[in-house]
DNA sequence: GACGTTCTACTACAAGTGTAGTAGCGTCCC
DNA sequence: GGGACGCTACTACACTTGTAGTAGAACGTC
């Protein structure tokens, strides 16, 4: 698992537009980025370098170019970031975090549903093996 | 609603102080971080007039030095910071988070509990408002 | 009223972020 | 093989964050 620095803001976007798509040139990940941010082609280029030293993104030259590629999925991307909340606002526990969820936040139908399939493939993952982390 | 600038990871532990105990003193707010953190009085006051700045810290001149009180509750602060996670890394959408962790998450039997009373409730308050529980 | 003790205000400084410019190199085209 | 063009590498710069020091004001004490 590579240094799990965190992903800026900025950097969650670049992910993103990697995630959209394996690998990916700079001129690529530059045109994915158009529309919702704008930024410059060198601006992307910097954010990218600082993705590739973080571990986050793998480069590779090809021909002319660069490909750029995410060193982890989205989801592993989102438990850090998860964690990283928790710890900061939620006293790192994640009931903390289900409670607000239950009080503070309005919940749509939808939303309830899932949080029903939640709960049926927890316990069946935990009957599976037989354990509960913290 | 004061301007809702984030609060960074060293913020939050001083909010976290000022949250336990209303009005306090700087001396009081060093001396509750102590433990936790150890830092020297003046970074404390360094964040404190910060947080005023950002006006998430009320302060008020009371004889000798300060006393200083939130300017809103936890609750509101993590729901902020949530909102702010859901923006970055979940495309803004609450049912992706509830999906990441319905997915993602390991949950104890005592989540999955505080899940069952969430979505009651949830229903609780839907139907009171009339819509229609499936 | 001179002194010590506290507080506050201002300043500091390195690392990280957001945003980009410039120079130079490799490649493609004629 | 010389020019046009795209791409990478390096540099820039302001703002935020983490962490603190110093100087001076205010207050309590004898």
């Amino acid at each position: 698992m590579p240094p799990a620095t965190p992903l800026s803001e900025a950097e969650w976007k670049v992910m993103d537009a990697l995630w959209a798509g394996a690998p990916a040139s700079g001129r690529e990940v530059v045109e994915r980025l158009r529309t919702r941010t704008g930024w410059a082609y060198t601006t992307v280029q910097t954010l990218l370098s600082r993705l590739v030293e973080k571990g986050a993104v793998r480069v590779r030259r090809e021909g002319a170019g660069s490909l750029y590629e995410p060193a982890f999925d989205r989801s592993t991307a989102r438990r850090r970031a998860l964690r990283s909340l928790l710890d900061r606002a939620f006293d790192g526990a994640f009931g903390n975090l289900l409670h607000h969820l239950s009080v503070e936040e309005r919940l749509s139908e939808a939303d309830r549903e899932r949080l029903r399939a939640m709960i049926a493939q927890a316990r069946r993952r935990s009957s599976r093996h037989g354990r509960a982390p913290r």
